[in-house]
DNA sequence: ACATTTGTACTACTTCATATAGTACAAGTA
DNA sequence: TACTTGTACTATATGAAGTAGTACAAATGT
């Protein structure tokens, strides 16, 4: 596990640590059933608090990303979603929306930033489309 | 101005405020120096304290989004941005990794996704393609 | 069976962001 | 001059974030 935490950053640093685990199994990095480093050995690799790896943990596994078993450790979750088509719709248009309001407010124009939005979402191991 | 606050939200007043406002000027609702509400006005509104309000518009000012004199009041500013084009991209497509990691892990394909941004980003103006 | 490892739960504490409350002031407006 | 407006300041309360330390139940390895 590569995991960097920027101290700089103000995104706390248990939500840094979701972030790129999610970033990792959406790339590919990591697939399902794959072990996770304990909660003690990353806490020590990153000289922090185990507390501070266990809540990030404990919000993975509430978001069915990854699965916990006390004594046996952390394991990447098979990709699933609870919620409805429609809610998860929601969510990502209220993120694409605060996205493209940056965009313009950079002056960006809408040409570009669809170009940056596919270079980047290439990198990624999407579900494949039901057609 | 219409602006509502989502109590049961996770995002700060202030910030909420401020998402509000940029949102309404790149979807051209409000165009450059037009006139926003006073601090006081907003406040009386939305039932808060002047100090939010005030703490959104000195966010904003210090974003060159709009700008305040005392006695006058709070205008929408030019559309303009200090940071290289370079820094641009580079918070842009942090912020586009976030959005598509959060979709392959809600399970929503490459071209659903694309259709969503597309339909999303056809709601705003902007910026004129340099071409 | 036993010792170890692992995730979890809990309390206590510090620090910082958020939000409210109230006052005061300088600049612009009428 | 009187009023409005954004700003600055102090003080206070609340909650999140992070650290520190202890304890416990489940899984593992011997």
């Amino acid at each position: 596990m590569q995991i960097k935490i920027d101290n700089a950053s103000t995104r706390p640093i248990y939500q840094q640590i979701i972030d790129q685990i999610k970033r990792d199994i959406a790339l590919g990095r990591l697939k399902a059933a794959d072990k996770l480093p304990t909660v003690r050995q990353l806490a020590a690799q990153l000289v922090l608090n185990p507390n501070t790896i266990s809540k990030a943990y404990r919000q993975l596994e509430q978001d069915g990303i990854i699965v916990t078993r006390p004594g046996a450790g952390a394991y990447v979750a098979e990709l699933s979603s609870n919620l409805s088509k429609s809610v998860r719709k929601k969510l990502l248009c209220e993120q694409i929306e605060l996205l493209v309001v940056e965009a313009v407010h950079m002056q960006i124009d809408a040409r570009t930033l669809g170009e940056w939005f596919d270079g980047t979402a290439k990198k990624f191991k999407f579900t494949d489309s039901e057609e």
